[in-house]
DNA sequence: TTGTCCAGTGGCACGCAGTGCCGTTACGCT
DNA sequence: AGCGTAACGGCACTGCGTGCCACTGGACAA
């Protein structure tokens, strides 16, 4: 195929396929479903060679989500670059708020996407296989963090994976409900609540994790605007 | 293959050509490689045919978790049977002692399993989904328990993931030193501890929320025979 | 302009997972 | 003894994913 051939030459010509393999991959998975959708189809539709589609994407699930690596990769950043003193709670915060950003780019995408993975079985697992991997990202930078406190692998495994659990509960409503554009502030929000659900200082915790504990609580409560409880 | 298909015919003979399909597949595996091993080899080594395997395991990846299922049902029983003034934190933690027990039943075979879905991406993927097959359970029962609360979802989804991070945690520490017999209470011990880490009562929780949390906590410290703290 | 390089493509063939189908076998039941 | 049936093995087929190779058309130098 000539025309295959002329896109791909230049990086915007590179994209540009990358995009029509997704949004057929997309089309077709929903019209006709996923099982009965070859990768076959999936290339014809988007006007090129069978062979190329594997040249874009490592299997037929990987057109689905195929920027998770990158998204991995950003939240990976917000962690290596923040500052030490910063509250654990604001940080797992802002990290997580990363991730709302990538869906609200293209809200379309990504219901479809949703809807995809919330009723296709494989789809679903490798979704669960994908979270996983978030969750593994926020529990190491944790642990680290909590290095000194004798339960702190344990706090870093339950507070890594309640964020990532809180987080998906939040997304996946918005992503339920059509991600309104009006509604990504009330799904920030619900996410955010969390924080008030993160366990507290540790048993033999010393002064200054206390203080730091009253600290991230209070810049939580000052995030969701409400007062402090009576 | 006569021999094979006089084993398999009464229910005896079908448990035998399963344990000696799951045996040659994690041998098989472990020797060779997960990539490196077809079908045919599984076969082969158990000495049915072909055809067999996927009479007894939907895929290659499912000899290495064969019951999955039957662990998932076992749980849902826990939560099913479970006397509603039961507090929450001993409820999920008696459910997450079961499996604790199905993994204690054979622990050699469970830490070969485990070095296989530790090192085999494909293996921890689908070990990741199997894990969130497992925190859906716990979230669902949860939400039930939580419909009176307005943060009702949030602490289930939070809870739900939390122990289920804290189980596998314990869990996994106990089959990376090679599951000791001697070690299963410190890995009980090391689970249970999540219960001081879970949310407290919601910030508008009647009275009646609050008087089940300290009951809740007092009984866990009772289990873990520590002290209240001072 | 002409020749050379090369990144990207499409086609072909292959291995392997998983499934449907069918003939065969051996056990249980009458 | 004869029959029904459950489990088996073999065969053929679809589809995913990969290695290999020839081709194409743009970039660049002479």
């Amino acid at each position: 195929m000539t025309v295959a051939a002329r896109r791909g030459r230049s990086p915007e010509g590179r994209a540009e396929v990358r995009r029509d393999l997704v949004a057929a991959a997309v089309e077709l998975f929903l019209v006709r479903g996923y099982e009965d959708t070859t990768v076959d189809d999936i290339a014809a539709a988007a006007g090129v060679g069978r062979r190329t589609f594997f040249r874009y994407f490592r299997s037929k699930e990987d057109a689905i989500s195929p920027d998770h690596e990158a998204a991995l990769a950003r939240i990976a950043e917000v962690f290596e670059t923040a500052h030490p003193t910063e509250p654990t709670a604001t940080l797992v915060l802002r990290a997580g708020e990363t991730v709302f950003d990538i869906y609200a780019d293209d809200p379309r995408l990504s219901v479809e996407r949703y809807r995809l993975t919330h009723e296709v079985p494989v789809l679903r697992d490798r979704e669960s296989a994908s979270v996983d991997h978030y969750r593994r990202l926020f529990t190491r930078y944790l642990r680290r963090r909590f290095a000194s406190d004798p339960d702190g692998d344990l706090r870093a495994a339950v507070i890594g994976a309640a964020v990532v659990a809180a987080h998906n509960l939040a997304l996946r409503a918005w992503l339920g409900a059509g991600a309104p554009e009006d509604g990504m502030e009330a799904c920030r929000g619900r996410f955010r609540r969390v924080a008030g659900m993160l366990p507290g200082e540790p048993a033999g915790g010393d002064g200054l994790h206390a203080v730091t504990q009253r600290l991230e609580q209070a810049v939580v409560r000052l995030e969701r605007n409400t007062p402090p409880a009576p």
